[in-house]
DNA sequence: AAAAAACGAGCGAGCGCTCGCTTTATATCC
DNA sequence: GGATATAAAGCGAGCGCTCGCTCGTTTTTT
């Protein structure tokens, strides 16, 4: 079994080394040309964007909100994207390519056993959106509002970690482990409940429960909702 | 058994209705005397307002997309309200108030049985946010940025519904109904559920979706996790 | 001294909102 | 019933201000 801690220690998802992502993928556009300064400023950018835009939305904060926290200027600002939109994307295109990585990939050993899959699956996107929770909320709460390119990178992602549950769950059904109606529609279902735990988790905080607290009792849930009604349960 | 149509049967859920009730809370700042005459400028101003906030968000509609769409004068705009905050607050406060109406008042027929009362809850949750699909959306999504006042209205309706929720599962496992480790846990995943009906229509409409199909189906889903594992099951 | 990075005043556009004015509806009088 | 007076409703140019963004200049690094 896992925890939020062993997820952590597998995974380096420091603010540091997610702008070093963000600088190769943009060292086009990104006019500063050392890689220790750009991405040491990059971190300051993103941090406080994050924090003011998810505070008060990603359109209501203004570009001076921007540079008074960051302590850049506005010229500085702009050596690191030619507009607000593309600081945007920046984000969103980190947070859809982590996912990619760290849900593409699950360990071999699971490929024959779909209850551990789906809970595997269950876990890894809870801690994931924890160790990432300001990026997941800015990339879930602004997505309405952003350009077209970032909308449908941001639904295809969101069906492709569906999609993953919905097999792992056909998987279960047809070697006999599960009873669910409707493969799709329980991924469907499955989806908001992950959500949930990043979009609203002031008030799972408020209530005292952890990753940890919180992923052991989505996946009972879930697996109440999905296993065969026998005797013996799959060994926990 | 209920269905949508009959939820909208007994339910006068139209724009002029619920305009009608924004007009008797806010008499005091409309300074339009006739009622017919209010009523028909705010139903265009709302709906209005739903389809362009609801597409690029409440604080990128500027009033001036608000006169060209609505047809009012900016004058005729600011006889209904003082300010953009207010608009917003007239369209949440009915949100959050029909809520309390429609969810607060179970038929007395289910008090002593929790298995319909859930079904009931969840039913009439969906078919509630599928007749104000537009307004639902508004106040979910621009709930972040509400006024303090606005953020804590929504946040005390949203615990409203979900105690309501561990009521009927709590007395579903006080008379051996239901088998729940523990019910406001329980609650709190079943709510987010309920709201990526309304979050994502667009999603489920793609899938062919119907709000009686989805009702149908996370009914199931939410039974199967919370009922005792026994033969016989509680008659549907 | 050349190159890299950071600076921040200033631009035009667009924002929420106001207010003096016009148009429309209703009440009053002969 | 038409003329007149009053109230109600609607209008939209324009105010002060903030926005995203630019660019000539200054500071820091090499």
């Amino acid at each position: 079994m896992s925890s939020f801690q062993e997820f952590q220690a597998r995974h380096d998802l420091s603010m540091e080394a997610l702008c070093a992502r963000i600088l190769e993928r943009h060292a086009a556009t990104i006019r500063v040309k050392k890689p220790a300064v750009a991405i040491a400023n990059l971190a300051r950018i993103v941090e406080t964007t994050l924090t003011l835009a998810n505070r008060k939305g990603f359109h209501s904060m203004s570009l001076r909100d921007l540079t008074e926290q960051s302590g850049l200027s506005m010229g500085a600002l702009y050596a690191y994207f030619d507009s607000k939109d593309t600081l945007l994307m920046m984000i969103l295109g980190q947070v859809v390519g982590v996912v990619e990585e760290v849900l593409g990939r699950p360990p071999e050993a699971l490929a024959t056993d779909p209850a551990s899959r789906l809970r595997w699956l269950l876990e890894t996107h809870l801690y994931l959106t924890e160790a990432m929770h300001p990026w997941f909320v800015f990339a879930y709460m602004e997505a309405k509002a952003f350009p077209k390119e970032g909308r449908e990178l941001a639904v295809s992602s969101e069906m492709m970690t569906e999609s993953m549950i919905a097999d792992a769950l056909a998987d279960g059904v047809a070697r006999g482990l599960f009873a669910v109606p409707d493969v799709s529609m329980a991924a469907v279902l499955i989806k908001p409940m992950l959500q949930d735990w990043y979009v609203k988790r002031a008030k799972h905080r408020r209530r005292g429960v952890t990753p940890d607290l919180y992923a052991e009792q989505l996946i009972a849930f879930v697996e109440a909702a999905v296993r065969l009604r026998t005797m013996q349960a799959a060994g926990r």
